[in-house]
DNA sequence: TTTTGCGCTAACAAAATTGTCAATCAATCG
DNA sequence: CGATTGATTGACAATTTTGTTAGCGCAAAA
């Protein structure tokens, strides 16, 4: 059987801990000898398994990428609701799984200075999915607008709005804990004012 | 005289092509002989002039930062306009700084990754510069709100909004290259309308 | 039981990178 | 003019890090 349990376990574990250190440190700043550490295997093991730390970058990135697109389209991509609750589950959706993998759009970033190409390997993908989850808002928001239920608007601009909105307070995380003086138990309660305001803000935008 | 023409003229050209090969690389994949050989100079000059690595980042950080700082509060402390004029005045200069240092927020998140303590020891200055614009901003709002202009709001989520959508572009500039399929000509007109835009959105959530 | 293959290890090789140092070179000052 | 001081250089040392390889042990197949 090809996925035995002993290979695709270490493989896991190499992936995942290969995510952890090129999150924390970056693509050059990641250590192959401290991901096989964290992943309980003899550094040979990720040569092994992957060729090349380069090759198990790549690895870790179109996983993470592929699992971001695919959440975008089920987040936003619900045609059977109305204009507002359609947009008011995506942001919160969108947010929800930004609280469930905090470290995420950092670690995008990060691809995007490292390796821009794995990125540009995966273009195609991206625009198709992009395109559907923009065009169906955009025709939802044409015809709303059309009936007098809301501005006119352009889908395109309003993605940009939202992922501005919801991703930033991740990516900037360390610096508003420094100015917030956050807590742990803070965190929780302004995570979830903040996907409120970001609900409201882009509400506010569409409404008459 | 201290500061000399000839060892202020190597400093500067280290530091300058110190903050391109930091943004572009980040602190890990920085090379200092890449840094040398940019600025023109043997590798052995940057530890002469700057004694490791380490002290020369530290060094373009707290030049960068304590810009950035700056560039805030003359943006949003002119506490002599009108309330929505002052936002306006704001995020137009605040974004219009940016188009002028348009890798400047990648390279202060690549501070935050990686050398999260220098940020740490600025924390003092940066959060007396942030109090201060937000406090203006907040007995503002709330003289407006009283007198019934504008809605109430709290400015600490005002500044956050901002920061997010003026910030978040250039920091995805790649990969909205990508998406929009950008071009050198678009660039320039996609960035006076996402100003425009971002000021929108904000004034919107203030508006009655 | 033997063999084959795969996961795995330890030691090694090669390359790159930061940092140091002794020796110049240039200019200024006595 | 000679000397002192600071800037600059080239070569070198030390460390780190990626990647390789020969071989071991175990489990399943023959």
């Amino acid at each position: 059987m090809k996925e035995d349990n002993k290979t695709a376990d270490t493989e896991q574990l190499i992936l995942q801990a290969a995510y952890r250190e090129f999150t924390a440190k970056g693509f050059a700043g990641a250590r192959t000898t401290a991901i096989a550490e964290q992943a309980g295997v003899t550094h040979a093991m990720l040569h092994y398994y992957f060729r090349t730390k380069e090759k198990l970058y790549e690895t870790v990135v179109r996983q993470k990428i592929t699992d971001i697109a695919n959440l975008v389209v089920k987040a936003f991509g619900d045609d059977s609701l109305p204009l507002f609750e359609r947009l008011e589950k995506g942001i919160a959706t969108h947010f929800d799984f930004l609280c469930e993998n905090p470290e995420l759009p950092r670690f995008v970033l990060s691809v995007l200075s490292d390796r821009p190409d794995f990125l540009m390997s995966m273009k195609d993908d991206l625009h198709i999915k992009l395109r559907y989850v923009a065009g169906g808002l955009q025709s939802q928001i044409d015809e709303a607008s059309f009936r007098g239920d809301c501005r006119k608007a352009d889908a395109m601009t309003l993605v940009l709005d939202i992922a501005s909105l919801n991703i930033f307070p991740f990516i900037a995380s360390p610096m508003l804990a420094l100015v917030f003086n956050e807590t742990a138990d803070n965190r929780e309660a302004f995570l979830a004012r903040r996907k409120q305001e970001n609900i409201n803000t882009i509400i506010d935008k569409l409404k008459l």
